[in-house]
DNA sequence: AACGCCATAGGACAACCGTCCTAATTCCAA
DNA sequence: TTGGAATTAGGACGGTTGTCCTATGGCGTT
């Protein structure tokens, strides 16, 4: 249907906008006029702000699980689906200069206004989360799992935010490196624990 | 004067509004009401918006500056200060859990509005990694201090980022632990270099 | 007492916001 | 080909925003 794809790239273009430029700060104007539709047939697809901000949260989460159910298939250790996260930071380095992350960004940002989306986009952080912990349990950390995850999530989203205040792509490389060197003191240990096996 | 005190107080409600609500969801109207003045008076002290900001980060650079030059003061090793920088996490956990970061979210949000303040409020951030590298200097680690110090801040941020998202101050302290730990394995490195000298 | 300056009050202004309504257009099915 | 639903266009609305202007009040100095 027409109806569907227009619909789709609204929730396409509003994602982004609201990515660029805070979900605040995007108006229905703009989205409108980014696409080059009326804010009539906007208002046809989605009654109120907070209906297209849910719709986003939702495309994204969608399209998270996908991306991380796809690094379980192809990454054949744990370690290397965890690297595959880590490497996020390196593949999204030159919006995540401009921009910074965009679940981490929009968290804050829900946070400070209390909006009602905020659980919701939270999911998108318990996502990662939920999942990091499940591979450091089959890295064989069942007991803190959740805590290297947490600290996993933590460092991210710090690194996130300083490459875009201070504009450096280079300090995700450093970082990025400081993680994998953690991630490979994880490595040893497991293989020592399946030798002893 | 009177004068003096009422921008003081602008800049105080300012400050603390911009940084429960963020800068731009926070308006005239809302400031003046809740100092009880008209916004007539309000636009005598302040000719725009911007220029209260202005005035609130320089305001927060005065503060700041202060604060680190008295733990330069009051602590009696780099360790002792640097431990006073990650303290900062549980001093003020309470408005962590709820508003983040005052510094990491106001540069955020002002890199999404590409905003002409942007590069002063950076001066905060900057402040912060030009002591925490001359802290690592003192420690003994010329040849990576500021690397060391761009870590610890990068850590910061996520830890306010996270534990503002998920509600948990449990969080800020296991991790604050965990900077300590870190730090201290950098106090005995430099005894053991002290023996050697 | 009269003056003048600092501070405050309060409203006017255009622009923009999210929301809503109605008319026109498109498109598919009968 | 015609009818009706789905989709789009475009303007109207009340409210809020940042900004600006003018009038009033207070207070010290001459």
């Amino acid at each position: 249907m027409a109806n569907k794809l227009t619909r789709d790239r609204i929730v396409d273009k509003a994602d982004q906008l609201f990515y660029e430029q805070g979900f605040e700060h995007t108006s229905f104007a703009q989205i409108a006029g980014a696409l080059g539709i009326s804010r009539g047939n906007f208002y046809y697809h989605f009654k109120t702000k907070d209906e297209i901000l849910n719709a986003v949260i939702s495309h994204r989460l969608v399209r998270t699980n996908s991306m991380l159910d796809n690094w379980e298939l192809e990454g054949d250790t744990p370690a290397d689906r965890i690297h595959s996260f880590i490497n996020i930071l390196v593949m999204n380095r030159a919006k995540i200069k401009r921009y910074g992350c965009p679940v981490g960004t929009l968290c804050t940002e829900l946070a400070k206004l209390d909006h009602p989306a905020r659980s919701h986009a939270n999911e998108l952080l318990t996502l990662f989360r939920t999942w990091l912990r499940r591979q450091f349990e089959q890295l064989g950390r069942s007991d803190d799992a959740d805590e290297l995850a947490m600290h996993l999530l933590a460092f991210s989203q710090g690194v996130a935010t300083l490459s875009s205040a201070f504009q450096d792509e280079k300090f995700i490389h450093s970082e990025v490196k400081r993680l994998d060197d953690w991630l490979a003191s994880f490595k040893t240990a497991t293989n020592t624990e399946s030798e002893v096996l």
